[in-house]
DNA sequence: CGGCATTTGTCAGCGAAATGTCAGCGCCGC
DNA sequence: GCGGCGCTGACATTTCGCTGACAAATGCCG
């Protein structure tokens, strides 16, 4: 159960973070709007808790992004107590739960739990990007309809991608978020992937920038 | 959209009901929990509301009766401010959601259709996937017509491969499904039950995506 | 309580798929 | 033309998932 909090109170999400780990969630933590986005939109959680005030960007602009990229992930909402109207803008932006503050941390375990509980099995819509089609349900991958037989990795690549939309990817981003930082490869692991790939999606999908790095040719 | 509410102060009963109509619901009101549970056992609603303080059979009883009947609709619970560990019972009751009161109608409005778009497309009693049937009232299952005599555990594996369609299930999800986080068992575990599965079920029901995990290959 | 049958977990080993590495080459841009 | 970045194919390595056999746990019945 992988867990991401969005706070950026340190000592607030520390509490999180410790009531959580300690209730079996690996936890990861963000403390601004545009980090929690990318984060959210390139990893797989199980389960975001998301304040509202950040900086950079706010938590309803965060989530109401996920949501019309597709990311279907149960998302708590942390809100101010009384301000019920946030709490309607927030079940309107696609949040699944909120949660008053101040709150009891069983009370925020239990209602993780049950949000997951609920959310499991839920359908992640797809995405189009002109040629390609990204099934993140299915974890298939096809280009003019065509279906590509994609190793985890390759697909990994090409969500980041997509993600990315039509902004240039160095391979040292890409290496990073293929692996840690911990277990780092030879850049030409990298290239060997994406040659991969390039061979099955055929030519015009990923596109490459010599000196900078890779693109999604089909989502300019 | 029908809609049960469950509540034996008459004001608010009747604020509800209001509210709810007005949105669009068409109501239907008892207010002590013997009524409830009957009502709310032999007709299908698409919602309940439901109060916890109830003569004759409180609201928690009644919630527990309906899930362990199977009835799966949707259920928001209103509870009394503050009161945290009744919603936390309330959630591992089976509730689906709850209101803190006092409330706005807007907000109890805007959870509603929420959980209503959430709630749709629950499973049925018995599930028809092409070749596969399932029938979880009778706990057992059949592929072309032919029983499978299936061990409780095989079972819950078919179930949630079943309930989540044609998205394709990690190993590590369906683990944490079978056993907590608590009792963990090797990944093999699964993996020999899989194989006896398939063993019983025949090829073509149980597909494999290497590196992402499994899925029903009938539901596609 | 004890024995039997069923269910479930673990282990070791195998084969195949996925991924990493390497060496060499082509091609882009200066 | 040249230097180097990035591509490619071949090969090595690692990981993953399946299988069959066995052990442990569970449950049922007398």
């Amino acid at each position: 159960m992988r867990c991401l909090i969005v706070e950026d109170d340190p000592r607030i999400a520390a509490d999180l973070a410790g009531a959580l780990t300690r209730a079996g969630f690996r936890t990861e933590q963000v403390a601004d709007g545009e980090a929690a986005w990318f984060r959210g939109g390139t990893e797989d959680y199980d389960l975001v808790i998301l304040d509202l005030g950040l900086p950079r960007l706010d938590g309803l602009s965060v989530l109401k992004r996920w949501r019309a990229e597709g990311r279907a992930m149960p998302v708590l909402i942390l809100t101010a107590r009384g301000s019920w109207n946030e709490r309607v803008e927030g079940i309107d932006a696609g949040a699944d739960d909120y949660l008053p503050k101040p709150f009891r941390m069983e009370e925020l375990v239990a209602r993780a739990r049950a949000l997951i509980r609920r959310a499991s099995g839920r359908i992640n819509p797809v995405q189009t990007l002109d040629r390609l089609v990204l099934d993140l349900n299915r974890q298939v991958a096809s280009v003019d309809g065509r279906m590509l037989n994609l190793t985890p990795l390759e697909l990994r690549v090409l969500v980041y991608l997509a993600h990315a939309g039509d902004r240039v990817v160095t391979p040292t981003e890409l290496l990073e978020h293929l692996y840690g930082d911990e277990d780092a490869r030879e850049a030409n692991a990298l290239e060997a992937v994406i040659a991969r790939l390039r061979r099955k999606t055929g030519p015009g999908i990923i596109g490459t920038r010599r000196g900078f790095g890779y693109y999604l040719d089909c989502a300019r």
